[in-house]
DNA sequence: TCACGTCTCTACCATTTGGTAGACAAATCT
DNA sequence: AGATTTGTCTACCAAATGGTAGAGACGTGA
């Protein structure tokens, strides 16, 4: 493996079509012919397309840990500033790569196997802010609330957020820079209201 | 068109498998094997698959209205109330259809004429959720902020929450019907919180 | 009875799919 | 130099895909 490139493009590419188009509808043609290469060159850095799947996933998710870990440790000791914080990180790739958000999103049309690989890639980090938000709500400092729902919802608003400008779209947001700006300052306060305590 | 049963058959058979596999992985003898029937009656009924997918979308829009209108017209002046009655509705089919949300949800794969298909079916309604939002703000009885992006957050929330049981699970929840009763409980709280003026 | 519309079927077809086998060139090792 | 490993390719293949053509079963109205 001397000559990791091809490799790492195979999978960046990869990473941007699952994400984007769906898992189930890209084929490994569609991937060669992206990477400006033969699927067989595909299949000898990835002997099938099921491996192919599992190693995009642990790619998406080594982009995303670091990402998330950074937030985590950023920014004071307030819970609302450090869950805003974290908010912020996943929300970035919704700019920078939209693709990545996409592709954890599609980890419901995968069969288990998949699922489980990405899950066990992911589970420390989910523990972590889950535990995070126990203990902070046991303080008081943080609405309370079943802690490991709330972690499942917070998801599925940011998630949701930023995986569907389309329809976003319908309720009449425009698709550019500015609108995303306010997206995110929207959701910001969104998620902050929902959690300061009562 | 004498004998409808056939036809609506595919219809309900080709939303389940649409919204829980995705659309792009349910090939039309998938739908017929599910039916019971062969490729070529489902083709009769529909003139094409991208025929089938628009009369889909145009069932699960159908399926989705009545729900929705009905929540919207219930219960009293208070506008908590009112959006928590609307959650509730398009909790629903969470438990009782689990797929529809899932297809809508699908909209983002779908490439252009279908989505314009679709946002033409449910724009009325997309529309009225936005300006009662307005209006309830402008009498300080929500928390200020942008309508437009607020409703694509409940609706991310909720759509988000109900398709993607497979994330709960990830964060420690548990997929029976206890499980979906408190997801609901908090969805409620969390929307209620994130809404209440300020 | 006969013609006609309705409905589902069998028989194909061209294209695309994931995957195998192996040729060939360039680099690396001995 | 010769042998081996590495990386990409061409040439296939069997299965599945969306779609066409048309046969035949069925009931209904004249």
């Amino acid at each position: 493996m001397v000559n990791g490139s091809t490799r790492i493009r195979i999978l960046d590419t990869a990473l941007d079509l699952f994400g984007t188009r769906g898992v189930g509808t890209v084929s490994l043609d569609d991937i060669a012919d992206a990477v400006g290469v033969r699927k067989q060159t595909v299949l000898y850095w990835f002997k099938s397309r099921s491996g192919l799947i599992d190693a995009v996933l642990d790619h998406a998710a080594d982009e995303l840990l670091v990402v998330v870990e950074a937030a985590i440790r950023s920014r004071g000791d307030e819970p609302l500033d450090r869950v805003d914080a974290v908010v912020c990180a996943v929300f970035r790739p919704v700019v920078r790569r939209p693709a990545l958000l996409g592709l954890i999103r599609e980890v419901t049309r995968l069969d288990e196997s998949h699922i489980n690989h990405l899950r066990g890639r992911l589970s420390a980090v989910v523990d972590r802010c889950v535990s995070y938000l126990s203990s902070e709500m046991e303080k008081g400092r943080l609405r309370t609330c079943d802690p490991m729902v709330l972690a499942g919802l917070l998801y599925s608003t940011v998630s949701g957020t930023g995986t569907e400008p389309i329809v976003l779209e319908t309720f009449g947001w425009e698709p550019n820079a500015a609108g995303l700006r306010q997206v995110r300052r929207e959701l910001r306060g969104f998620v902050r209201a929902a959690l300061e305590p009562n």
